[in-house]
DNA sequence: GAGTGGTCTAGACCACTCG
DNA sequence: GAGTGGTCTAGACCACTCG
């Protein structure tokens, strides 16, 4: 056992917080541990087995309160190996207001980016697809899937459709999708995004290496040329624990009415 | 039983699908079938023992698939009355470029809105809201804490902090905070807003009537007048379920480099 | 009072990690 | 091989809803 079980939990019984389910207080128990400090990020706790004997209630009841707060991103359990508090994710900013690519965009903050290709090719579109791109009966989409990956941890996942006819190609992406369609006098300057919150779903969470049921954000991005055109139509999900999204606001025409 | 357990769920025992621990067996079976269709919302699910018995399972493991469900908005559960697929919720778009109050924002789309006051004082200001709003020492800080209802259902938990040099007595605002401001000529014309994405906490979970661990969007805004002067720091907690924001992108100076 | 979800237990077996 | 988390069971009691 390691010292921060002697300082925390002692060696022999835990007194809990009293009121509501145990499940709940185990769970503010060990929160307000790690809120306080008691415990820091990267120690370990002890095993589901040891507190639910110190605890005196059922490993079942343990592992309730213990994957609410791994859910919540403030414990992270290896299997085979243990549980352990969270390390803190260091937080990145995007802006709302600016159109940028994910790539220059870390660029320009120094942050080592890597991709990897989850899908780069040409399929028959979507429904959905042909309306929002405006495509003509039978042209084909390029689609161009990517998991973004900042040091070693997945960031987002972004998902973007694009007429064949600004990219016929899409195995010529590198890093930077926006930087390919310059070369062909197609990068957008405006866009539309809609965000919102969800679950993470079982693949999505795989992918991001969190847990299914965290948190995150989806954004749906729409991006036209000067001439209206629609260029590009884009599903991303970002960790709810990793990004902030910054958003400027004004007064405007239609917002006085 | 109700004639869609009939169709679907039969008399006798349910054949899931191959792979993986059983809960994410069922959890896939109920999830296609709500996708598909076959069980509409508002229809009520068999009981956990009915299911438990047909697919043969505990019912440990029914209620393992079944809670993530509900977590993710598929289904609600009612405690002594049952299971049932939730009711679509009709989404609700907010602009992130416009800055507009909730109530007027509501108004404009007809909705009607209502407010209920879960604090309205002057207090000691945390230190994060001196530094925030820019108080002197010894100056109080007021607050007004609205969980925000359109019909029935709630929609997000507003916690805005004032100087008390720009709001006085917060005793005065009714629907509207910034038509409160307007009057004193306080009301801002420039924002900056934070947004991420968080499983919702207990509290707020139980005022949202969502249930804990659901996506939310939380929002923190900084309000400023025309002088530069900040007028308002708030955090908001919207239902990820009900909520998208739209911000418009375009090309700009730093986008650039 | 019958039926429902909410909590909890004691125990089992498996897959994985680590020295 | 010892220890850890991941899954699963059969059963119990409680609080709540509804006719």
């Amino acid at each position: 056992m390691s010292d921060a079980h002697q300082a925390l939990f002692g060696s022999g019984a835990v007194l809990l917080p009293q009121g509501g389910p145990l499940y709940l207080q185990l769970k503010r128990w060990i929160e307000d541990a790690v809120g306080k400090g008691l415990i820091q990020p990267g120690d370990a706790l002890p095993s589901e087995r040891d507190l639910a004997t110190r605890v005196d209630v059922s490993r079942v009841t343990v592992r309730k309160a213990v994957q609410q707060l791994v859910r919540d991103g403030i414990l992270v359990q290896r299997h085979g190996s243990g549980t352990f508090v969270a390390p803190q994710p260091h937080r990145v900013e995007q802006s709302l207001s600016q159109l940028t690519s994910f790539a220059e965009d870390m660029a320009r903050r120094g942050m080592a980016v890597r991709s990897v290709f989850l899908d780069r090719g040409v399929y028959p579109p979507s429904s959905e697809e042909t309306m929002v791109l405006g495509l003509s009966p039978g042209e084909r989409v390029a689609r161009v899937a990517r998991l973004r990956i900042s040091g070693d941890m997945p960031l987002a996942i972004e998902r973007a459709a694009l007429s064949t006819s600004v990219l016929p190609d899409p195995g010529v992406v590198e890093t930077s999708l926006y930087a390919q369609l310059e070369k062909t006098g197609n990068r957008p300057v405006r866009a539309i995004q809609r965000i919102r919150a969800a679950n993470l779903a079982e693949g999505d969470a795989e992918l991001l290496e969190i847990p299914a049921g965290a948190a995150a954000l989806h954004i749906e991005r729409i991006a036209y040329l000067a001439s209206g055109k629609v260029v590009e139509f884009t599903r991303s999900v970002y960790r709810g624990d990793t990004y902030d999204f910054v958003a400027e606001l004004r007064v405007g025409e239609s917002a006085r009415k």
